[in-house]
DNA sequence: GATGAATGAGACTTCATTCAT
DNA sequence: GATGAATGAAGTCTCATTCAT
């Protein structure tokens, strides 16, 4: 890995050095404040070859997404393939989140704080990169719960048949909430940085755990009991 | 609704004319994508008027900014002040924030989704609004979480003296859970139409409430359970 | 003098309050360069009663420009009023005009230089200004040498009578020469703040006194002499 | 004159061009007054190649300044090379000064004739273009009249020695005199078109060389002579 | 494979000027 | 006599994109 920035090279890896800084300078400063200048200059090539590789600014846009969405998607399929009982999988797809973000911060925000500026149909894109994250933890969420009332940890006994009911809906409110706190603690994460992945995962399994199954079940906290 | 666009409006009103269109376009297009001079064509003024009362593109977003976190604390504010048992006060509290970004879902949006593509000043008045939502947020955790060991909802007997090791990092670190689930669940909602606020709170509460105590308890959980 | 800004004062004295505070403008920043803005704020009045006085922004710029000339060519004629043999009299024109520039150096500039930037209109009332001033210099220049012969310093005997040969051009040569040398040491001044009005128009004197005559009377110093 | 506008000019060339065009212009209008969009126009091409060459308008402004002041102190040194007594080598500076004038009246005016209406950053650029130009003159004074007088042209047998007193201060303002009266004389020059520079430098040069000395001794001319 | 040269379009901002009170 | 409200026009500058080599 001599790092000199060799003339003649080919495509594919052209290819990328051009992403890994474009994914650097869009999650640094947003897309409609980044200019295609200076992804070239950094990339340490020339604009035309970012317009004949990359097609347009969208075009280099869309690419940094899908690249750093399929990163994130199998970062978590590969902690999700582990064995284990479901809430050991859940816990061990968040770690594999917070650590992806950590190592990642870039791909992140790049896929996660894009949101108000984009054009119609790059915001098309970011929609479907995104669906594809939370797709990932709906299906955790859904397997974890479903097993939850058999090897689940203990207090809420009352019957995992509920969980028969799962509603494509309710895996959904839970993985948006799980994507968006997470989100959200990656900023908290910023302002603590001896916290690890691993840490911040383990304080917001304890968090949700008890209360998803609640969730995914109905509604059992009654708002007038007080 | 008989608001005929009168000319020689007086500086007050023209002002707040000026930032509900332009918390309107800031939300819909993003910081960078918008132009003052599309804000001034929909506020039915000129681009000098923008100037003269707002000093710049900055000045009017940050005009944006404040009007829009104030509303938001207020609401908050006015649902916390309300009597009731801390698990009360909380529900109230989402109740309010949700309530909130239905009504005024560009507030939001130019509160919360503007995140990289900003200049180092205006990023600081971001951070400045966001921490006045997150503050009000944790205090309501703080408060609801110490008195649960007392009037809490009943199955976690083990007992309130935990709440005194209260530290304002877990607090935080569950506001931050909170308002990032919180903004997530608006997209949510925007593909469930069917959802009301009350609902979606309500949900949301249901998943978090057993859950937050054992944090701010410290770690229940244990990953190597299964 | 009460200095409180006081209402409804009469026309003539707000014209005057307006061009003493646009002479202080234009000269710090030029024409184009000032805005009617500022000179409306600094005067304490607002924007329509600069133009409902002074008509236009090149309006105003031409009165400073005609009060200003005025008081420099009285000036000067008030200090060749005096009685006294020419050199002395050339001697106090000059004089005059140190002092003069040295307490409205902001007339001067006005005045002097505001060469390139001006539009054809103001450039013609510009260049009657300052032929206004010319002329007083050259008229001193005139009488002074055609005495020089009879009263002058001494070693040039060669008698009055080239005088007679006095041609307009010349004097206004010298006047020009004199004019300019005495606008570029106003910045020599600004660089050597010991220096008083008189002992420039001293040192002025003595570089130019001698020479003057020979001017006025076709060339004397041989280029091939060497 | 071939000049037929090329497309694909090389940097270099195009920056020439520009400034060449740019001169022109700033000193028609003034700084303020002129407008890139007429300096692109005028050098036939469009904006953007004047800012990715030149970086801004006062960038363009100051090249411009750099290139004519180099080019009025070269015309100078050149001249001043010239072997031969003192008051020949001012008589040619002088000669210099206007022809270099007469040919590049923009260029002059760029660089004298643009005081007031800079911002703080050109007007440095100015003052320093101008103490380079100064200093030539300055220089050129301080020899001649050192060596005046052993070669002088005879009258003032007063003794050389006198000249060994030269005092920066007092060259500097001769220096100032003579720049200011020759800045003068071209707007004289310009009124007498029949005039040739070297002319106006023989008469400039009979004015001032028997009075320089006087000043770079101390003074001569007794005020109340009369 | 690679780039220096070039531009149309559009952004923010300011200014001289007027209108209605 | 005096002004707050308002604007058309113009200016500086940046950007995504392409052409010709």
């Amino acid at each position: 890995m001599t790092e000199e920035r060799r003339r003649r090279v080919p495509r594919r890896i052209r290819e990328q050095q051009i992403i890994d800084v474009a994914v650097r300078v869009f999650s640094k400063r947003g897309y409609h404040a980044s200019s295609v200048d200076e992804i070239a200059d950094l990339a340490g090539i020339s604009k035309p070859m970012v317009y004949l590789y990359l097609e347009s600014k969208e075009g280099l846009f869309i690419a940094c997404l899908r690249r750093e969405a399929d990163r994130l998607v199998r970062a978590f399929q590969d902690a999700a393939r582990e064995a284990g009982p479901p809430d050991q999988r859940l816990y061990a797809g968040l770690r594999a989140f917070f650590a992806f973000v950590a190592e990642h911060r870039d791909g992140w925000v790049v896929l996660y704080r894009q949101a108000a500026e984009l054009s119609e149909s790059i915001a098309r894109e970011v929609a479907l990169a995104r669906r594809a994250v939370l797709a990932q933890v709906a299906g955790l969420v859904r397997e974890g719960v479903q097993g939850q009332g058999a090897q689940g940890q203990g207090a809420q006994g009352e019957g995992g048949d509920g969980a028969g009911q799962l509603r494509e809906e309710d895996a959904d409110f839970v993985a948006h909430s799980l994507v968006g706190a997470a989100d959200s603690l990656t900023d908290w994460m910023e302002r603590h940085p001896g916290q690890s992945p691993d840490g911040v995962a383990l304080r917001l399994m304890n968090m949700v755990w008890a209360g998803m199954e609640r969730v995914l079940r109905g509604e059992s906290w009654v708002p007038h009991s007080g």
